[in-house]
DNA sequence: GGGGGGCAATGATATGCGTCAAGGCAGAAT
DNA sequence: ATTCTGCCTTGACGCATATCATTGCCCCCC
């Protein structure tokens, strides 16, 4: 399992400037850095699973992670990609219910868990921090739109290109300025665009045939990002 | 465009205990009984169009509201059904962005504007009113992201079912407990549903076949509920 | 009454994409 | 080394679904 650790600051850390707590005042800052879990989980472990109930929130302090749910056919479908500085667990908790997505790490992450009791009786008390909460909420929700009419309406050729982007938007590349960051299996690049992992394999491939990226085993690179936002056809 | 009329109370208002306003402090809902615009809209007319930019929130005093998206190519995708109690346009607001949708009436509407200041100074000061927003971003997100999963792995057949029980959920039945509260026209329902409008119409008329609704222009009488939830194959 | 416009319905056709199947390749285990 | 296992890749096939086109219906307007 996780290896926990105690962390003695919030105020310290190192995303600190990027986090929802970024506006959260100093003394509840102080709380949470008391009451606060840190735990270092290994690439594919679960952090919290689909069902299970909430006992608080998760804050990343350094790692990828996953969130997916998994669909009736078991086959799973991402749903966010999570970094350094997010929140995670927070719906399930501010909406009472159990878990619907579960979360695991695509590398290994070092993770706060800050108990529920203590997060939601300062998000009581703390005006900004809601404030915040309210502002990621909203910016998530308008996310999922969009992603809601791209599946509706985009063949799978614009999804994948606009995936990409996404990718990069979210974790950033390498030195190179090229590599994407991260490294995901095809099933799960095919469970973030929602298609078929050969599909997803596919196209790859024409990708690449056309220049635009290059492939090396989990490796990315994206060449010619003109022609990967053309091919995405982004326009709201 | 809209009749503009002062409605003298929140306090008062007949969707007051299911709103967000519910949880509100008194002092605070007298702020908004003054501040606020009432205005009827009529069926058709467009409340907020995307890519305006927010002035403050509305409240849905009655009626029904469809929020859409408009795709590249200008096909819409509904991506939410609003009836009397609901808020609209505050992710706008929150996030300090332009609308990302745009709301019509799909009935005669009467819907009550809040100024933004006022709005958000309230949410600054009222707690309750704070963690009721948080608690219904939380749950439109967890219904977005729900739609999501659906969208990338499910036929079409079984989301028009599902997108039947929604709609019904949300603005109920008529008086004989199996017609549908709300007129769409077929190209709405295939916009829910994230489909083409042809193919909406042909699997409205395989489910009649099958004896599950009935339809008489645009009147949807839902038969056999139990073959509907079974065509729907829900199961998170 | 007779057009005209919007919407519903249905058929014909095309194709994007999912599914199944088989093979290749690399790293782990023995 | 050698098997094994997991993942990637490619091909073939078929179906679900989008698209195009036509017709009919109803309501409104002149």
């Amino acid at each position: 399992m996780a290896t926990p650790f105690h962390n003695p600051s919030c105020q310290h850390c190192k995303d600190r400037f990027s986090s929802v707590f970024c506006k959260a005042e100093q003394c509840n800052l102080e709380q949470i850095a008391e009451a606060k879990v840190c735990s270092v989980y290994r690439k594919g472990q679960v952090i919290f699973h689909e069902g299970a109930y909430p006992f608080g929130v998760y804050c990343v302090n350094d790692g990828k992670i996953k969130l997916s749910h998994s669909g009736d056919d078991g086959r799973e479908q991402i749903v966010r990609l999570i970094k350094a500085g997010d929140i995670m667990g927070y719906k399930a908790l501010l909406s009472n219910e159990r878990y619907t997505a579960t979360a695991m790490a695509l590398e290994d992450s070092s993770i706060c868990f800050i108990p529920k009791d203590l997060f939601l009786s300062i998000l009581q008390k703390d005006a900004s921090l809601s404030f915040e909460m309210m502002r990621i909420l909203s910016s998530e929700l308008r996310k999922a739109e969009l992603k809601i009419t791209h599946l509706a309406q985009k063949p799978v050729r614009e999804r994948l290109a606009e995936t990409l982007l996404f990718i990069k938007e979210t974790y950033g590349l390498e030195e190179d300025g090229h590599t994407l960051s991260v490294r995901l299996s095809r099933e799960e690049i095919a469970n973030l665009v929602g298609t078929a992992t050969e599909s997803a394999i596919r196209l790859l491939s024409e990708f690449k045939k056309d220049g635009m990226i290059e492939l090396e085993g989990k490796k990315i690179r994206l060449l010619d990002m003109t022609e990967i936002i053309r091919t995405a056809n982004l326009q709201d």
